[in-house]
DNA sequence: AAAGGTATGTTATTATATAACACTATCTTT
DNA sequence: AAAGATAGTGTTATATAATAACATACCTTT
């Protein structure tokens, strides 16, 4: 398990980097993890799981449920993704971003780990980070008040690297 | 304006406390800010905004309708509260908690400042906090990535200090 | 093959939020 | 006071997000 303080490569945060290596380890990555698990990673799962790795952008269930509908021929519900979605967020393999209300690939799914993004609100990625000052700070707060956390949700809301200096030109 | 690093009296937390003064504080500090920013403060804003103060809870959007609702003869539809949540989102005397879909009357509207809650999910208070050092941490973690920050939103979900106390019983 | 559990399909409904346009109240200028 | 502009609210319809309930298919074990 990879030290919790270390921060996700920037890269992810400039559009030029190879994302088929992102989808690939990501799908390698889920199916190790299922295993390990003991659970399934079924077509289905493995296909919405896929539809969420085409970008860094967090896609809406009913965006994936067009995008899977276009994949087959069957028919898709509502239903169908969300089982999919909740499946795969028991999993930690998947976010949910709650600004949005919608879900991104988790870049580091491997252990218990905090829940921390930053969204552009110009090119829509979303870069997951994490920090041992922050969460150190945040059990400090929680303990101060004696709540005991459950599940934490950071979402800073603003402009990417790219998409910053694209706004200065 | 109060330093923004300090804690919001915790008694907010307790269950025992004056709440009549947090209505009556949160109302007259509403008209001022209002007052002070030349927009109007109507009628039906002030209707609102006392509904959601009538506690800690976040209030969603349609149970403040069917409130409104009681309250007066007229019919209500959902535009009708919505603009007014999003004047009183705007003045800064509400915020939006993502994780419920719901909105919660700002315990320190003077002045910009972050946008932090722990919410109980047993008994649905959410308490509003903020230091300096997370705010802090936050905005290195963002200068590392080269990001600007627009907006953002911390929200802990777990057990606040008096059902906590009741869960151990 | 039968049984039990897991996963998916299907239909209907609930919950949350906004678009578009009409009307009214309030403010500003004459 | 009257006219025009602006801001606020009413009204209807619709978009978007999520879940409930039940039926069917699939997979594993006996
Ligand atoms: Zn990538
Ligand atoms: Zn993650
Ligand atoms: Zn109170
Ligand atoms: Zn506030």
């Amino acid at each position: 398990m990879p030290p919790s303080g270390s921060p996700i490569s920037p890269s992810i945060a400039s559009r030029l980097h190879d994302h088929n290596h992102c989808i690939s380890t990501a799908m390698e990555t889920a199916q190790r993890i299922c295993s390990d698990n003991g659970v399934r990673l079924t077509q289905l799962r493995e296909q919405v799981l896929r539809l969420i790795w085409q970008s860094h952008r967090p896609l809406g269930a009913y965006a994936l449920m067009e995008m899977l509908a276009e994949q087959s021929t069957r028919r898709v519900a509502p239903p169908t993704v969300y089982r999919a979605l909740e499946f795969l967020l028991e999993q930690g393999l998947i976010h949910r971003i709650n600004t949005l209300n919608a879900f991104v690939g988790c870049t580091h799914p491997q252990g218990d780990h905090d829940n921390n993004f930053m969204i552009c609100e110009e090119c829509g990625v979303a870069i997951e980070f994490c920090t041992e000052k922050i969460q150190h700070d945040i059990k400090d707060s929680a303990a101060q008040f004696n709540f005991t956390i459950k599940a934490q949700s950071i979402e800073l809301v603003g402009l990417c690297q790219a998409c910053t200096g694209n706004k200065d030109e």
